[in-house]
DNA sequence: TTATGTGGACAACTAGGTTGACGATTGCAG
DNA sequence: CTGCAATCGTCAACCTAGTTGTCCACATAA
């Protein structure tokens, strides 16, 4: 049963859905509420060195404006602070809070343990492989996460009739 | 070097994107334009029995409007055919039109066409146990495609300043 | 015949992007 | 030192693809 290509296409967006779905749940259950993918490619892109907004912007490849606003998501949860740069009064200094960076951590040890799961089902060996395959299919780093307010809380968004 | 988690997310969607972004792109070589997964799925659950803007919602998980949408567009197009139905005046019967199966035998064609292409960069073993792992991973059928104005042709998507 | 439910349409709203414009400030050329 | 061009952040308007709520016309079952 040689499987079609949009099929092959559903199952990597499957299997990227279950992993981002269950991360945000266990985010969740852990007390950082609807962090998703988005803001901690931001918080990253931010403790790597974009600290202000129009470079974040430039970074992320979106607009100052919309760097802006997720910012601004991001600082009314305490998980970035906003300051004044001394040296050149245009810009507002970005920064990574000691909460943000909690809360990287803990994304990365959920999206960890979620690996460990796949291990357990199919093997080490068999996982290696498939990443492997992966990488040298798609590059070992492309994505760029474009679109997304995907990669938002799926059980929120269901219809209601 | 035991990949990591968020890696291996990324990595699922970076391939999925490849797909898809080259299938768009493929699509509007072959003079089918803006060609988006959101229309073909729309126009399957049109072709296997979702002959109204209600039940098309139902199916896809998405409020009626957002079907009716939806469905305007693939009119537009001449993709679906809209006639009132002789049985129940409320209701508008959908129906996939012949161009509109054209467009999704082009579809299935293009994406089989890209896997081959992967199959000749890790070969045919490789690939069906990847696909393999895949399924044993997420099941064989899962994905609501949720959502997705997403799934858009990329580039055209980019900030200018 | 009447109560209840359903289909489709319209309106208002949200989320997360986009452009465009603008004032304040900085930095560089002359 | 002056002045022009570029940059930062913000505001406002708009787009897309969803959402909910409301409504009328019609269908259906009691």
């Amino acid at each position: 049963m040689s499987r079609s290509g949009a099929d092959l296409a559903l199952l990597l967006l499957g299997g990227f859905r279950a992993l981002v779905d269950d991360a945000i749940v266990e985010l969740t259950k852990r007390g950082y509420e609807d962090v998703r993918p988005v803001h901690d490619f931001t918080m990253r892109a931010i403790a790597a060195g974009a600290d202000n907004a129009s470079e974040l912007g430039r970074r992320l490849s979106v607009s100052k404006q919309a760097a802006a606003k997720t910012v601004a998501v991001l600082e009314e949860r305490g998980y970035v602070a906003r300051e004044p740069d001394p040296l050149d009064v245009r810009r507002k200094r970005l920064e990574v809070t000691a909460l943000g960076f909690e809360v990287m951590r803990a994304g990365e040890a959920v999206f960890d343990e979620l690996r460990d799961k796949w291990k357990q089902k199919i093997g080490t060996k068999e996982l290696e492989r498939l990443e492997a395959d992966l990488t040298a299919l798609v590059g070992p780093s492309p994505v760029r996460v474009d679109a997304p307010g995907w990669l938002a809380p799926p059980s929120t968004r269901r219809p209601t009739g």
